[in-house]
DNA sequence: AATGAATGAGAGTTCATTCAT
DNA sequence: GATGAATGAACTCTCATTCAT
């Protein structure tokens, strides 16, 4: 009986088996239809009593959710945030890698979007160190830097994140011309404005042109979580 | 007995009552929460039978609330565009009004934006003539008309709408910076880019400076209606 | 349909026999086992969805049970008291009427002895005016009178109902002996110490004979209520 | 593994842990809510299985609660009462020592009430030698004696035993007054009428003055139990 | 136009217990 | 001696809806 994180391996199957089943009714049927029954069935489980027994309650499964889906979105974004080498490269890393992710997880991205819209603060969903918090932070490092324009970071983080929230809920996305669209949506809306003579236009994310304000070490550690 | 949509005026004015709570239960607990039960609860029936006889059944209480904000939005935001006098303007003047509307009436823009959120395809809302749907032909036409940039209207509009609906449900908002930063924002992401030695910049809303493209009478169907 | 206290003939019929079923559960099985099941098979009910229809929740089915027990007690009891001329007399009136009532009508006694055994402070139970309370100032009247000894009212309130109490659970009681006993050890216990060569034994109740100290008619209001 | 009677000292402790653990759930929460989980979370343990495994049932680890505290109560009455040297100072040393017991353990006692108020006879609690049959025959011996007065020995041992058990489930409560108020209570109700010019009045518990009947050897063994 | 009464289905949660090891 | 996994039954409560007036 190995143990890991205080459960044993096969503990952990359940509950992993547990929440990928949540995560495909609440994608497919919504947030408020995510029932116990709803769920042990489509898991195959024979009755609710087994998720009850694996979960304190339906608060601690759909916080589950979320941690899994939160954990394994930032995994995937983060290290191509940490390959690029300035502000704007990662501003559109961060927007194609989202879309990416979405693109592979449909549904568990759109899981998460629906249980944050069905959710009320009185579901006591913990969700330290939030993606649009996040994004704040990287917006006003980008303007100190003076790569980006002046506009109002939380503004500009909502936008952000609706955004690609938006993208999760609509039914049929061409995610390439998405990804496009919004790279350089964002790319205009936040840089700063050229000096005359003077006009860089972002190319598509990756292309690693140098930057004019090269990424500090010291800038690292925001912008590594994302939604 | 007065009729006048077939319904007498009495029976009318219990439908708006309903339908007004049916908003405030929506808005203060979640879409999820609205029963028959809260809902007659709030405006103080004494049983849900009242609202099963003046509702063929949930979604048409539904479908109700979303035709009565919507008209509400619409009549408020349809005479503020109308009354500029080219697309830019009429772009910031949609975004201005949208944001105003939402300030003076937060509960039922957020009941509205609740519903969307958490009703299903399922549910049968039939939202004839969607805000998205609007945005998009507008955005077209300003692209014909030269005023805009080559963009993907459909992008575009999404994330119009996503941004417009997340102020909604943001809790503590400064509609005025929101507003500002908002018609900054989509004014610099959709206007053609200037030739060389000419950059018009958009006035706050109602300005009223002549337009290079004056709208045609062709269009002015087109975009009446808001979300 | 007419209408009584807010509530149809026929509610006001289905809850009384709601109530009388759930004080025979407890009676016979405990507070413990009184489930919405329990009663609904009990009374015959197709399904406990009558009961929840007719209490808002299991707590004011319970608190219902107490106060028609609580009522008809009150009912039976007070004119007896009210019916006699001094203290003693009233203390062996509240004594006998007691077990009478609980000889009468043992299950709904044994139910409230039960309720209040079993339920707890959280569950927000209303008993305004508890017996204990009422009984605690009739004790102090008397001793403003004279007519009883110094002792401290709230211990002998305490022993006098856990007495009285006491005998709703016992098994097979024989009420009459139970009666005489506990009214002579109330007297016994609670009487004015005589003065030498006077020597006044109280007669079993309802004898009549003439009180030292008559009650005075601003007494009277005190002690209606029992338990 | 050493064995004492019939269970290793591990086993022993482990079951002394889990009866502790119930006395104090019971005692706050109430019978009713005394179930396997929360025993289990009280005592820290990982799951109820430790519970069932060192417990054939429930109704076996109840009866080791009623044993456990019986018994020690019983170890603490005893040897006051034996102490005493007549009938009206035993009687007095009982309820001294019930309420110093009560006192000191209150957690205890009020567990053993809440479960006698809240167990139904179908739970098969064995409770042999209950503290009123024993109360019973120490009535009847002072009767026979000459010490007690002509009372229904079986009433007030109903009565004594529902005034210290209602002493336990009391709130706030000042021990020292109860106990002076007690003991002066049942001396009174249950000494012999005092032959004319002879007038013993009982001093406080302990003062050992010479008993007019000393107890002889053959009634000793029936009031070592108390409850 | 309005209402009371009733209902079957399903929700999440708790329960003591059994089967393994 | 101790434990994890699993389970069926029962619990209170909420749901939209139907049948009567």
């Amino acid at each position: 009986m190995q143990v890991t994180d205080g459960r044993s391996l096969a503990a952990q199957a359940r509950r992993a088996q547990i929440v990928d089943a949540a995560i495909e009714v609440i994608a497919a049927a919504g947030f408020a239809q995510c029932s116990f029954g709803r769920i042990a069935k489509h898991a195959g489980l024979s009755s609710t009593r087994l998720i009850s027994y694996h979960f304190e309650d339906k608060n601690e499964l759909i916080q589950a959710v979320v941690d899994t889906v939160l954990g394994e979105a930032t995994r995937y974004v983060q290290p191509r945030i940490a390959a690029t080498a300035d502000r704007r490269a990662a501003l559109a890393a961060y927007i194609t890698a989202n879309l990416e992710f979405l693109h592979d997880h449909p549904t568990r991205i759109r899981a998460l979007v629906e249980i944050f819209a069905g959710a009320r603060n009185d579901d006591r969903l913990t969700t330290s160190d939030t993606p649009r918090a996040v994004a704040i932070d990287f917006f006003r490092a980008g303007q100190r830097e003076g790569v980006f324009r002046r506009f109002d970071p939380e503004v500009m983080a909502t936008v952000l994140r609706a955004a690609i929230d938006a993208v999760a809920m609509q039914p049929d996305v061409d995610h390439a011309a998405y990804t496009g669209e919004l790279v350089e949506l964002f790319d205009r809306v936040t840089r700063a404005d050229p000096a005359p003579g003077d006009a860089p236009r972002l190319t598509p994310a990756g292309s690693g042109d140098e930057p004019r304000h090269p990424r500090r070490a010291a800038d690292r550690g925001t912008e590594r979580t994302d939604r």
